[in-house]
DNA sequence: ATGCTGACTATGT
DNA sequence: TACATAGCCAGCA
């Protein structure tokens, strides 16, 4: 595609990224690394941190779906400030996103399936309370 | 041009 | 499960 000036395709970068966490459906969590593989920067994960980073709430991201590939809520909203945090998982629960008592998210549950190549019918139940033996079959 | 930092991830202990 | 270290990509001083 044609010449594109440095600070063009700069910006191309990070609206890729944003572009792909609007993607994301509610109810879903995506990890830094996914949106960043999207975004055309496989092993990116920072860079979608970085594009999130200088975004701002005017740009109506959902930032609380992207979330680390350990399931725990990253951010320097979620870290700096409890309170950012606080309305992260907030904001998750609202979307039915149960987050485990350690403060972790069930990927294998919540994880957003972008053109799932496989998966088969395994269906993907929310881990009960109490049940804290969690199906350690699931490979990847 | 060189080097450090960072809203990350994988591996090892 | 949690902490520590190494690797990776792009931005910034």
């Amino acid at each position: 595609m044609v010449a594109s000036s440095d600070s063009e395709h700069l910006r191309q970068l990070f609206k890729a990224v944003k572009a792909v966490i609007r993607k994301i459906p509610k109810g879903r969590v995506a990890t830094y690394g996914q949106v960043a593989e999207l975004a055309g920067i496989p092993g990116g994960a920072r860079i979608a941190a970085a594009a999130l980073k200088t975004s701002v709430a005017e740009d109506q991201l959902p930032w609380q779906r992207v979330i680390g590939k350990a399931g725990k809520l990253r951010g320097r909203i979620a870290i700096h400030d409890p309170v950012g945090a606080a309305i992260q998982r907030e904001l998750l629960g609202g979307e039915g996103v149960t987050i485990g008592d350690t403060g972790l998210v069930s990927l294998d549950v919540y994880g957003w399936v972008t053109a799932g190549p496989v998966r088969d019918a395994s269906p993907r139940r929310r881990p009960r309370s109490g049940s804290k033996r969690r199906a350690s079959s699931s490979r990847r």
